[in-house]
DNA sequence: TTTGAAAAATGCGAAGC
DNA sequence: GCTTCGCATTTTTCAAA
C-alpha cells in the first residue's frame, strides 16, 4: 500500500466532491486525464476508497437512528456480530476496547421497529449479558473528509 | 419531500453503485435519461444524498479509530458539540439520549495522536462531566445501503 | 415532468515515450 | 509510469409534447 502526494490530492478533491471528472482533477493538479484515471483505477482496486451515495436518513424516511453498546459473554462476541451484520437496518457493527465489547449503529423507521428490534431480533440472540440504547436527538456531524496521510 | 416508486429505485441503484450512469440506471427502469437526470438533481437539490467517496481509513494512515461517549453538564451540550465539530479528527457528533449525552466518533493516525486530542483538546471543554472512550477493535459492518422507503 | 436529438464534455484503450 | 490521440460513451442543453 503506498499513497503518493498525487494519490493525496486525488483523494482530496474526490471527498470535496465525489463526481469531480478526471479532466477536473488532472487540470488542478498538473498532471494528464490518463494519470489521474490510472491511479484512481488503482485505488479502488486496492480498496482505498469507493464511490457511494450518502443518503439522509431522515429524507428517506429513516426517522429513529440509535447506537446500541453491548455487553457480551466471553466468547460470544463474534457469533453476535456476524448475526448483527444481517440486519439491513444496522449499518455500523464493530468490536471495541472499553465498556462495551460491541458498538453498533441502526436506523429504523419508527419507535415500534426500534421495539420489535430490541424485544424480538436482539433479545434472542445468546450471550448478550446488556444493552445500552441510545437515541439520537440531534445530529451534529457526519462528515467524509478525514486527514490523509501520504503512506510507502 | 416526496419520493415516488422511481426515486427510491434510482436511490436503490445508486446506493449499489455510485457510479452508475444516468443511461444505465434509464434502461433498467425503462424510462428516459433525462428523467433519471431530473429526478437525481431534485434529490440532489433537497439534499436526500450526494455522491462522496468512502475512504478506508486504516488505508489512509488513520489506524485508530474510537467512538467516545461523553456525558455534559446541564446546558452545556450544544456549545461543546460544536467545539467538536471544528476537529478534522472527528467524524460523526450527536446528542443522544441515554447514559450519554453526546457521543462521537474520531480517527486518528496513532494511539500518540488519540492520547494528545484527549489530554490537550477534550479535556480543555468546559462542561464535560465524563468521556467514555471506547477503541475499535475490529470493525464488522459499515454499510451506506440503507431501507428506502417512499415518501409523502 | 418527460422525451428526443444535437452539441459539448468526459471516459476509454492503445501506442509511444 | 506518464502522456497523447482518436473513438465511444455520457452528460448537458434545449425545444416540444
Amino acid at each position: 500500500m503506498k499513497l503518493d502526494e498525487i494519490d493525496v490530492q486525488i483523494l482530496k478533491m474526490l471527498q470535496d466532491n465525489g463526481k469531480r471528472s478526471y479532466t477536473d482533477i488532472a487540470q488542478q493538479l498538473d498532471v494528464s486525464e490518463g494519470t489521474v484515471r490510472s491511479r484512481i483505477n488503482r485505488l479502488l482496486k486496492e480498496g482505498v476508497f469507493e464511490f457511494i451515495i450518502h443518503m439522509d436518513p431522515n429524507k428517506i424516511g429513516l426517522n429513529v437512528q440509535v447506537i446500541i453498546g453491548i455487553k457480551t459473554k466471553l466468547g460470544h462476541q463474534e457469533a453476535i456480530a456476524a448475526h448483527l451484520n444481517d440486519y439491513p437496518e444496522v449499518r455500523f457493527v464493530g468490536a471495541f476496547s472499553g465498556h462495551h465489547d460491541l458498538i453498533l449503529q441502526a436506523y429504523f423507521k419508527n419507535n415500534e421497529d426500534l421495539v420489535n428490534f430490541l424485544n424480538k431480533e436482539l433479545a434472542k440472540l445468546e450471550g448478550i449479558v446488556a444493552a445500552d440504547v441510545s437515541i439520537e436527538l440531534k445530529q451534529y456531524k457526519d462528515s467524509f473528509s478525514y486527514m490523509i496521510q501520504e503512506q510507502d
